[in-house]
RNA sequence: GGCUGAUUGGUCAAGCGGUUAAGACGUCGCCCUCUCACGGCGAAAACAGGGGUUCGAUUCCCCUAUCAGCUGCCA
């Protein structure tokens, strides 16, 4: 049994996409739940969808991921380079295009972009269709010799049958057939002397020894042509497993757009990175009971590539919101609190001692991500504008002239009061409640609309209070007084 | 247009010939409660359509529809 051999191969085009990183991710996940190793890969061959910095992106998102790869441009265990523009300058893929070329199973072209532009066929909506029509193919090894010798620009193509059918075989989809005269003769290196993704990706899976192939279903049409270059070469064809692909709400495919489309831009919403790696692991895939959360350790034990789904899924952004709220949840307080106060510093910057790891304790239950943090805690710092009509309230049985009258009652209890803690003033506030005989809400009510002008508050009166102190408090207790009175 | 694939509630998703068709998010209702949230309980909500095969189809086959991907000197 040969160890199973898994690559992450992203090109360096921009931000990580949440697509890819799901690919990624159970290229990850397949490797180690076998036990087996998982390869990072760099396909840099498009010089001019390059984008300086993607590199590192593409890092650094592995690292915040905790996708640790067993090889890659800085592992190198004896398959590198692993930088795909470094196997270029090593003259890897020219030597294996050339073996092809002597075989007969590729040939070159030295077609101009006019002569193809002429292949075109115009279709609706505007799309054209080029199918190349295998014109270099009838050239004389001296013609070539010719052509190549007085400097005109050249690719090489694959020669694909154009009889017969080619059938490959993948895990999730099962037995593909195509005929082969739809297998277009693909370009296997461009003119400027690189290989396209077709040819690169087939060579380098091949000296990794990657056994696995796990992609995108992007390639599912593609893959036939692969097969062929496998089998021209004479090599063995890996397990394929392709993946479905992941949409944005209107089913379509993710875009900028769509706010989520990379890693990055979800993270900067104040998302948790375990907790988008566990959301995208259920996005194509579930385990065999109803668990929904599971550390990475966990996806690895319970991964069973079998199970992925073969149906493309939506990304929900509310299901991810939940999902990392449920991670803030269980989260130890130290770490939140330390996670929370740059947001709860950002607003409270009244001059006042502010408890913050009381206000954290407040919110923690309260948010799904951590810029929810700040709306929920303003008042704290400035007592808002707010209409009386928040005194009504029907279940609480509170009205702006009941609201009143408690007010004006507890004021000065609440002057001859000096410990505030949220104990004592409960208590107090209790004690008035049953002096009165009605229920809790009815003096809790008007009293937390005056200390938060809030309707809905992270915190009961009591509490709110403590926070503020004896002086902000009766201040706006005093203020919800002048409010009712001259209303 | 051609090729390939997919199709279970709004979304994720279990199911792999016989089920009251799970569960989760969201929504709604109730309870808890010093508001909200948390937590607890409950409700509404699905097999794209049509033919077969079969004693019996969500499950197998075919057709149609819809959606997606590919059809690049992009990956």
């Amino acid at each position: 049994m040969t160890k199973i051999r898994c690559r992450f191969a992203p090109s360096p085009t921009g931000r990580m996409h949440v697509g890819n990183l799901r690919s990624a991710l159970y290229e990850y996940l397949i490797a180690k739940h076998a036990g087996g190793d998982f390869i990072f890969r760099i396909e840099d061959t498009d010089r001019e969808r390059f984008v300086e910095g993607a590199t590192e992106i593409i890092y650094n998102t592995l690292k915040m991921t905790g996708l640790d790869y067993d090889e890659g441009p800085d592992k190198d265990k004896g398959y590198g380079p692993y930088v795909q523009s470094e196997r270029v300058a090593a003259g890897i893929y020219m030597k294996y295009a050339k073996e092809l070329v002597d075989k007969g199973e590729a040939y070159y072209c030295f077609c101009d972009k006019e002569r193809l532009a002429s292949l075109k066929t115009e279709v609706v909506e505007g799309k054209e269709i080029t199918v190349y029509d295998k014109h270099c193919l009838h050239l004389s090894k001296e013609e070539v010799e010719e052509k190549l010798a007085s400097g005109i620009p050249y690719v090489i193509r694959q020669n694909n049958p154009t009889t017969g059918t080619t059938t490959f075989h993948d895990e999730l989809y099962g037995d593909i057939s195509v005929d082969n005269s739809e297998l277009d003769d693909m370009i296997l290196i461009k003119s400027d002397g690189y290989p396209t993704y077709n040819f690169a990706n087939v060579v380098d899976d091949h000296l990794m020894e990657i056994t696995h192939v796990v992609r995108g279903n992007e390639y599912l049409s593609s893959t036939p042509k692969y097969n062929r270059l496998y089998e021209a070469f004479g090599w063995e064809i890996p397990t394929y497993v392709h993946l479905p692909l992941i949409t944005d709400e209107e089913h379509k495919k993710l875009s900028k757009r769509s706010g989520h489309s990379s890693f990055e831009d979800i993270i900067e919403q104040g998302f948790l990175p375990e907790a988008v790696v566990n959301f995208i692991a259920l996005l194509g895939w579930s385990p065999e009971d109803n668990r929904e959360i599971f550390t990475l350790d966990e996806l690895i034990k319970e991964f069973d590539y079998r199970r992925i789904n073969k149906s493309p899924s939506v990304f929900d952004m509310g299901k991810l919101k939940w999902m990392n709220g449920e991670y803030i949840k269980a989260m130890d307080f130290d770490r939140f609190y330390e996670m929370a106060l740059p947001y709860l510093k950002n607003v409270l910057t009244r001059d006042y001692p502010f408890d913050f790891a009381k206000i954290a304790q407040m919110v923690k239950t309260r948010i799904e991500v951590f810029p929810d943090i700040e709306p929920l805690i303003t008042f704290f710092n400035e007592l808002p504008e707010y209409d009386i009509a928040m005194y009504t309230h029907k279940k609480m049985k509170t009205n702006a002239e009941s609201s009143l009258e408690v007010l004006k009652d507890i004021l000065p209890m609440l002057e001859a009061q000096e410990d505030y803690s949220n104990d004592a003033l409960y208590q107090l506030l209790l004690s008035y409640v049953a002096e009165k005989d009605v229920k809790n809400g009815y003096v809790m009510w008007p009293i937390r609309t005056a200390v938060s002008g809030m309707q809905m508050t992270p915190a009961g009166a009591t509490e709110i209070m403590e926070i503020l102190g004896k002086e902000e408090s009766i201040k706006r207790i005093k203020k919800g007084i002048s409010l009712l009175e001259n209303a």
